[in-house]
DNA sequence: ACCAATCGCTGGCATTGCCAATGAATAGGG
DNA sequence: CCCTATTCATTGGCAATGCCAGCGATTGGT
């Protein structure tokens, strides 16, 4: 029985989602703080992750990518744009669409970002053999994964 | 190469912080719509299992094992003791202190909330093996292990 | 008796997630 | 070609959450 055993409730100790929340919300902290120094968030980070990796696309799409609500996404997108680290250029074929692109100021960016994300998940797992935290990942994703293909096939591909 | 694997770009599927806070808050919205069935929040709920499992405590140590805001705790309190789940009596011997108790209503309603979660756990997770569940339980509770430890070096025990 | 610290409590602020409504633009049916 | 329905981006509001500053009551130390 060691300190931290005698903290928490077993009852929530042995409970999966709570443990999750816990340490989501001890990640959470940890990582945005880092990016918080490059002024972004998490999901523009992951916006411009979207935007770098696929190329350009519309709002809806990165929406439905990221599973954000695409109000949200305008004011993601809005300070984006401010910041030059994203266009958003009409889709003159459908005007009603805006075409996301992101700059090179933003891969710069991005990239910075990604270096401090590699600085910052070692120090939250600090400790924890990286075959673990890679475990870690790969169960959550798995997880995930089973989710994202139910909602896939429930509401049609957004591609 | 899935069509998950498509969803979401790699630079995000591959960085575990990230797997995580998606995890979480699909475990979140979950779970918490269950518990709201019962008029909880995780936060009351864990409460509850604080009380019921260590016995009555003044509010600042339930604070301190659930690293809650002391003053978000008052208002979770509240409605517990409005709902007659909680009872809340002065210490004599040291009158600026609330001895939290948990009352027999109390102990009722947290045990179906228990029941609740043990069927929506499975729900998040279905079609994962038990036995990797219960390793992502492990393991996340392994990196909240070290950060417990961490601060109670820094702050003291609660108790 | 005085000063500092503790405890619970209130209120405020920023962020986040979620939902409803709107305007511009397009697509489809007759 | 016109009318209607739908799509897309945008705005605004609401509730929950996390976090922090300050305050009154009470206690402990000197």
């Amino acid at each position: 029985m060691t300190v931290s055993d005698a903290l928490l409730p077993a009852a929530l100790r042995h409970r999966t989602s709570f443990v999750l929340a816990r340490l989501a919300a001890l990640s959470r902290t940890h990582c945005a703080e880092r990016l918080a120094t490059l002024g972004l968030n998490q999901h523009q980070h992951a916006i411009l992750c979207c935007l770098d990796e696929f190329g350009p696309a519309i709002q809806r799409d990165v929406a439905a990518r990221l599973d954000l609500d695409s109000g949200d996404l305008v004011s993601f997108l809005d300070r984006l744009q401010t910041a030059e680290l994203i266009r958003r250029d009409r889709d003159p074929r459908d005007r009603r669409r805006q075409i996301l692109t992101i700059t090179q100021a933003g891969q710069r960016l991005l990239r910075q970002a990604e270096m401090l994300l590699d600085e910052a998940e070692p120090e939250l797992f600090a400790g924890l053999p990286t075959a673990e935290v890679e475990q870690l990942r790969a169960l959550a994703t798995g997880v995930l994964m089973r989710h994202a293909t139910q909602a896939w096939r429930q509401q049609g591909a957004p591609d």
